[in-house]
DNA sequence: TGGGCGATTCGCT
DNA sequence: GCGAATCGCCCAC
């Protein structure tokens, strides 16, 4: 089995970080799967939470990496983030789907869904397919209820804009397992 | 296969 | 008050 992520993999640049995600198993309580797609969050950038410095809500990101940031999306949904770099950098990598392998029955059972190709591709189906809530904001990843290997091989990675943005569109900071059949979207050829 | 839209909460202006 | 790092459903093509 691939060695345990410790908190120090994630106190790098979040653009090195994030494409490394791709092929790693991330399990929340035992349930989850490969990482199939992620997107990078710097808080120089516009699309961040982190953008107009710490609040409330984004203040897990301004702490050390190697923990979660959950937040509410459109009042509805959660999604879940793993704070990069050195502490107060306030960048994070949002993961946004996973190829199911393990706990398919409780994440089903949450889901409602028959599909498994539905289950996890997308950060609000993923958070809900895993019963990640704002609770599990600000835990460490290199304990439970977290546990995160590291991919076994590199797998081919494809890179493109991010998703449901509305600023710093043109950014590259969207990563992909190439051929993926679990991604939220196709990435563009 | 893809576009339009409603749901629903909350941080920030 | 506005609008968001989304999803699922409905409809047209």
């Amino acid at each position: 089995m691939p060695p345990r992520l410790t908190r120090k993999f994630f106190d790098r640049s979040v653009h090195e970080v994030a494409p490394e995600l791709i092929g790693a198993t991330l399990l929340f309580n035992g349930a989850g799967g490969v990482i199939v797609e992620v997107e990078a969050y710097h808080h120089t950038d516009p699309a961040a939470h982190s953008y107009r410095g710490p609040t409330p809500r984004n203040a897990v990101m301004f702490g050390p990496p190697g923990f979660s940031y959950v937040y509410r999306s459109y009042g509805i949904h959660w999604c879940l983030n793993f704070v990069c770099e050195a502490e107060g950098s306030a960048s994070a990598v949002l993961i946004r789907a996973l190829e199911p392998t393990a706990g398919l029955a409780a994440m089903r059972r949450r889901r409602r869904l028959p599909d498994e190709r539905a289950l996890c591709s997308g950060p609000g189906k993923l958070a809900e397919a895993l019963g990640v809530t704002i609770k599990h904001n600000g835990l460490p990843l290199d304990r439970p209820p977290f546990e995160l290997r590291a991919r076994a091989t590199e797998p081919e990675i494809v890179k493109g804009a991010r998703i449901g943005i509305t600023k710093a569109v043109e950014l590259p900071w969207r990563y992909g397992l190439k051929g993926s059949k679990f991604l939220s979207k196709p990435f563009k050829a």
